[in-house]
DNA sequence: TATACTTACTTAAACGTTTAAGTAACCTGT
DNA sequence: ACAGGTTACTTAAACGTTTAAGTAAGTATA
C-alpha cells in the first residue's frame, strides 16, 4: 500500500505539497498538481482514512446502536438508508449491538470516546440510565429530559391516522393493543385518545390491551382479551407487525363473522404484508437520510438540534 | 478524553508503561501497576482505536459489503450475527453499500486499502469483475476461479430436501422456479437434477421457470407459465420469498382446486411465513458467525481457508 | 534600488498509540 | 570486588496524515 511519502518521492515534492494537492487547502502551481495526481494515481495511492483521523482529531464514522431485541422496524432498510447518506457525506457507518449486560450509554459513549466513530444513532430509548453527552441522534423517542435531536416515527400520528380511517368507514368500538417494546407506546395511547376525543367517541378503557412481546402469542392473548367482552370492537389498531396477524388470528378463531373486524397494523413488515393485512407504513429511506443528516448538523454544528417527526401513510389490503 | 499521556502523568510513570501495563506485553512491578491501573480508572482513560489501529498496522475492524439490491436473506438477523461473534473477537463491524456505478472489488479494494477495515464480508457474487485480493469471505458462491474461503447456504441441498419432501407424500411433477437473483442458481439446479435422478423422477424442462426478480409479480408471470401446461404440477420448490409467495397466488387464480399444490418457498421470509407457506430456514445465527470466524481465521493465518455448506431445515406449514 | 508583499514550496511538529533500544539499579556467583 | 545477568523502568522513533511556521524565489511599490 502507497503512502503519501511514496508519492511524494515520486512526485519529487514534499509530503505536505501532495497533501496541499489532493485536500486542495493550499495554492499549487498546476505543473506540480499535475505530477502529484499523475503520480498518486500511478501508484493507485489511497489516504489512510485511520492516519487522517487521527490528524484531523475526528472521525469519518457514524454508529447505529443496536437494541438487543428485534424492532418492529425493516432494520435492513433503514440501514441501507443511513448507509448510503453517510457515504454521500464521505462517512462510513460502523454497526454496534447492546450486549445483554451493558448500558446503551456506556456502549455509545465508549464508541465515541475510543475514536471509533464521531456521533451515535440511537435506535432504542431503553437501557439510557446515565446521561450520555456525545453527539447523538434518537431513532425514537429519547429519555425525558433529553435535549439530543431525534427524528421519529410518532405513534401518536399513527394512531389517529387508523381511528380516523376507521371512523371513516362507520366503526364505532375501536380498540387498542399495545406492546412493551412498542418505541413511544404511551404517544399510541395519547393520539388514540385525541382522535376518540375529535371524534366524538366514547372511551372505554376494555378496548386497550398492554401486551408484554411483539410476536403472535402475544397477540393471541391480547385477541382473547380484546373479544372476550359482550360488546364486541368492531375496528383495532396494533401497535406492532407479529403482534396484529396474532390478533388477526384469534379473531378468526373466536368469531366466525371475520369481515366484521377492520384491523390496521403499526407497521407494516413482510409479515403482516403476507396476512393481507391493512398496516401503516413509515417512510423508511426518508429516516435513515434524515437520522444521519441531523446527526452530520450537530457534529458541524450548522443548524440548532432539532425533532422530527414523520408520518406513517395508510396501506389498505384486503384479506 | 483522557490520552495516555494523562494517565502517565497522574501515575508518574512514562507512556511506555502505562502500554505496557494496559496490554500487559512487559513485566511490571505490582505497586506501579496498581498506581497505573488506578489513574486510568479514574480518569476514565479509553484508548484511541484511531491511534492503536494505526500504530498496529492492522485495523481492528470488518467490513460487510451489501448488495445494491435486497436480498432474501434476513439481513437484519444476520448482521446482528455478524456484530455479535466480531464485538466478542474485539473487532468493529462496518457497513458499506455498493452504489450502482461501483464494483464490489472496487469498493471492497478502497475499504481494505484505506485502512478502514482489516476484511471484508461479501454478501453477492455480482460485479466482482476485477480479481479482489484482500482477505475477503464470501458469504454466496464466490465467482470461479476463486480460493477465497466462502460460508454458503447451498441451495443444493435446499433442492434435495425439498424434492425428497415431496416425494415422501407422493408428489410426481415437482416444479422448480429460480430468480436472476438467487445467489447460487446453479446450484438449486443442480440439486435438482440430482434429487429427480435418485427419486427415479423424470426430468421435464417445462417444469423449470427462470424468472427476473425475487417479487410478487414476477411470481405470477411464473406461475402462469408453469400452469399453462397440460400435465399440471403437483409441487413446486421456489428459489426465493415473494418470488413464492407470487407463484401461489397464481395457482390460486388459475386453478380451483388449491389443495393439489404443494409449495415450499426457499427461503422462510416473514412474508413467507405470513402467506402460510412450507419453507425452508437457514441457520442465520450461525453463518453470520462462521463468516466472521473465517475472516479472523484468515487474518491470523492460523487455519488455511475453507468453504463450508450451510443446510436448510425444512417448516412445514399449511395454509 | 531597497522594501514589502505574494507565490510556491519545504521543514518539522503534532495527533495517540506501540515497542525496540537504552539505562540505571539491584542481584548473583566467583 | 567485579563481570554478567536480571529487573523495572525511560527514551525516542515509528505508524500516515495535516498544517503552522519558515524560506527562497519572484513581483509589485515607493
Amino acid at each position: 500500500m502507497a503512502t503519501i511519502k511514496d508519492v511524494a518521492r515520486a512526485a519529487g515534492v514534499s509530503t505536505a505539497t501532495v497533501s496541499y494537492v489532493l485536500n486542495d487547502s493550499a495554492p499549487v502551481s498546476p505543473t506540480t498538481r499535475e505530477r502529484v495526481l499523475a503520480a498518486a494515481q500511478q501508484l493507485n495511492y489511497q489516504p489512510n482514512q485511520l492516519a487522517r483521523n487521527l490528524q484531523n482529531q475526528r472521525s469519518t464514522t457514524l454508529a447505529l446502536v443496536l437494541p438487543p431485541f428485534e424492532p418492529e422496524i425493516d432494520l435492513g432498510g433503514l440501514l441501507r438508508a443511513c448507509v448510503a447518506r453517510a457515504t454521500q457525506a464521505g462517512y462510513a457507518v460502523l454497526v454496534t449491538a447492546l450486549a445483554s449486560d451493558q448500558s446503551l450509554a456506556e456502549l455509545a459513549q465508549r464508541t465515541l470516546e475510543r475514536g471509533m466513530a464521531a456521533g451515535c444513532i440511537l435506535l432504542q430509548p431503553h437501557g439510557a440510565d446515565q446521561p450520555l453527552n456525545g453527539p447523538c441522534v434518537w431513532a425514537t423517542w429519547p429519555p425525558h429530559g433529553t435535549h439530543a435531536p431525534a427524528v421519529v416515527c410518532d405513534g401518536a400520528l399513527a394512531a389517529q391516522r387508523a381511528v380516523h380511517a376507521f371512523q371513516r368507514s362507520g366503526r364505532q368500538r375501536i380498540g387498542l393493543v399495545l406492546a412493551a417494546t412498542t418505541a413511544g407506546a404511551a404517544r399510541w395511547y395519547l393520539g388514540y385518545r385525541r382522535a376518540l376525543k375529535a371524534g366524538r367517541l366514547p372511551f372505554d378503557p376494555e378496548l386497550v390491551v398492554q401486551s408484554d412481546t411483539d410476536d403472535l402469542a402475544a397477540g393471541h392473548a391480547a385477541g382473547e382479551a380484546l373479544f372476550a367482552g359482550a360488546p364486541l370492537c368492531d375496528a383495532v389498531i396494533v401497535a406492532g407487525g407479529a403482534l396484529a396477524v396474532g390478533v388477526q388470528q384469534a379473531h378468526l378463531r373466536a368469531s366466525a363473522h371475520a369481515e366484521s373486524l377492520q384491523l390496521i397494523a403499526g407497521f407494516d413488515t413482510p409479515l403482516v404484508a403476507g396476512a393481507g393485512l391493512s398496516a401503516l407504513v413509515w417512510p423508511v429511506e426518508r429516516w435513515g437520510q434524515l437520522l444521519v443528516e441531523q446527526l452530520l448538523n450537530l457534529l458541524n454544528g450548522h443548524t440548532p438540534p432539532q425533532r422530527t417527526c414523520l408520518e406513517p401513510s395508510l396501506i389498505v389490503r384486503s384479506t
